[in-house]
RNA sequence: GGCGGCGUAGCCAAGUGGUAAGGCAGAGGUCUGCAAAACCUUUAUUCAGCGGUUCAAAUCCGCUCGCCGCCUCCA
């Protein structure tokens, strides 16, 4: 049982070996701080929580750095609009990314480093770099000379000639080659600077990174992430920077996430067709989209609407549904949570839970260490499911034995959804936060709603079934479902 | 144009050489005054198409068609 990780920069899946065995380190590309986040950055961001989770999980001891890009050109656009300087806006929106983050349950990374708290190591980079004649100064900015590195675009895969020839790139007079990208940029009037060797200014968008990571994680580690629209020219350039100043290799696993779409086409600022992660939480609960995004591979593109949300509403609220049946028969019982396997003596799905439950965690482990094939450890916790309704089913009266296997099993769905990030709640808030939820927003009050059932009541006591069905036809109409039960009859949204 | 990826049931989606997970929707059943809900069962001889390699291919190779992404800031 050995994970296995896509690794970008070969195009396969390779096994992992860390660097330092036993540790782990993971540099993930996080956000410009300028804008609220959408739910690309909430994939991206769920992703490589749930890869952070997992590796502690497999024991790794894990590093895990996420940062701020908190000076940057559409900062500084953005404070000139508003009128304000960049500091107010980029502090608002690390607040806006924090408060998303934590309402998607994400663990914290061990650091979050903001740009604008490392320019010294940034300087340092550069000042490396020009030592070594691989960038040079030019009118105050400083660039990187890609010529001077030969590897430069092994990530990519693309062709520096045929790069040159294109011809949207256009050629700046300070640079030398036309490919050259910016380490430095000199700051122009009213701009927000820091000094350096090469008069004020700013860092540029790629060093940022190196010397973060290099700063938390060392001049070679284990994991750098992103989305797939990272790998150039930024992580391109990182590793150009990165190994041409150190002389040694940078990244040892580049993994990418593929994009959230909209109708089959990418979701992005520039095209307009996004939805912030708060749009879409005051519609669905923060489980739910986790849910969603966990649903597919990190590497497929996911097409997001109201649709597959919902799916992923009524999928997940199928597992929670019989979690709430595992603590509703548990409930009084006090079943020891006892790891010894146990014989089952009962009916054939008690063989089939117990069978199940004891390869649970080697599956799930299979599943993960396929390169974090979440939606296959989905598929597991499915399975499961579909056993336990039918035990339940099956066994009216548990006796202990059967109690000390829901147990296990509810042990188990625990144990998975802490390194999913799911199962958060308890079962029964959660299925009642759902139906509370939507009552909200259908168009008829509660009271209304509770009226009308026991005039349903009296009606059917009487035998008058007819005038019963036309009441329940009433509210089915406002989208209220009623749900008869020897206890009586409740309700629910449709 | 260059580079990369994708095409699996009505929809979503796992599966990279050994005979198609799972979810949603649908159908049948249990339950019910009848329903609904819930639960159970069931749903692809077949993986865009055509060739090839192999004892064996959704999985490897080639070609064709279709879709998407990157090449400019972007998770």
């Amino acid at each position: 049982m050995a994970l296995r990780v896509y690794n970008t920069l070969s195009g396969e899946k390779e096994s992992f070996v860390p660097l330092v065995p036993g540790k782990a380190g993971m540099y993930v590309c996080g956000v410009t701080v300028y804008d609220y986040c959408h739910i690309g950055h909430a994939r991206a961001n769920i992703v490589f929580d749930v890869i952070y989770r997992y590796l502690k999980y497999a024991g790794f001891e894990v590093t895990y750095v996420r940062n701020y890009t908190d000076i940057d050109d559409k900062i500084i656009k953005r404070a000139n609009q508003e009128g304000t300087d960049y500091r107010t806006i980029a502090d608002r929106y690390i607040r806006a990314f924090d408060e998303d983050m934590d309402r998607l349950g994400l663990a914290k990374p061990t650091v979050e480093p903001k740009a604008t708290d490392h320019i010294g190591g940034i300087v340092a980079i550069i000042e490396t770099l020009v030592a070594k004649g691989h960038a040079y100064a030019s009118d105050g900015d400083v660039y990187f000379a890609v010529e001077t590195y030969p590897e430069y675009l092994k990530l990519s895969g693309r062709n520096l000639e045929e790069m040159q020839a294109g011809a949207r790139v256009e050629i700046g007079e300070k640079k030398r080659n036309p490919m050259d990208f910016a380490l430095w940029k000199g700051s122009k009037p009213g701009e927000p600077w820091w000094a350096s060797p090469w008069g004020n200014g700013r860092p540029g968008w790629h060093i940022e990174c190196s010397a973060m990571s290099m700063e938390f994680l060392g001049k070679s580690f284990d994991f750098h992430g992103g989305g797939k629209d990272l790998i150039f020219p930024h992580h391109e350039n990182e590793i150009a920077q990165s190994e041409a100043a150190n002389g040694c290799r940078f990244v040892r696993y580049w993994l990418h996430n593929g994009f959230v779409n909209i109708n089959a086409e990418k979701m992005s600022k520039s095209l307009g067709n996004f939805f912030t992660i708060r749009e879409v939480l005051q519609k669905f609960d923060p489980e739910t989209l986790r849910f969603f995004i966990l649903s597919a591979h990190y590497r497929s593109p996911i097409d997001f609407s109201d649709q597959s949300m919902d799916e992923a509403q009524t999928g997940l609220g199928r597992i929670y549904s019989c979690l709430a049946a595992i603590d509703e028969a548990l409930d009084g019982a006090s079943a020891p949570n006892d790891d010894e396997p146990t014989l089952f003596p009962l009916a054939s799905a008690g063989h089939e839970l117990d069978e199940k439950e004891r390869m649970f965690i080697s599956r799930f482990c299979e599943a993960m260490d396929d390169d974090f094939n979440s939606a296959q450890a989905l598929g597991l916790l499915f399975e499961t499911v579909r056993l336990v309704n039918r035990f339940l089913a099956e066994n009216k009266v548990l006796d202990d034995v059967a109690l000390r296997l829901l147990s296990r099993v509810r042990g188990r769905f625990k144990e998975t959804g802490g390194v999913l990030g799911l199962f958060n709640s308890s079962p029964a808030a959660w299925l009642d936060a759902i139906k509370s939820a939507k009552a909200g927003r259908a168009d008829i009050s509660q009271d209304e709603i509770e009226r009308l059932i026991s005039l349903r009541s009296e009606a059917r006591l009487a035998k008058n079934f007819k005038r019963g069905d036309e009441i329940r036809d009433l509210l089915l109409e406002k989208g209220i479902q009623l749900l008869d039960s020897a206890e009586g009859t409740i309700w629910k949204v449709k």
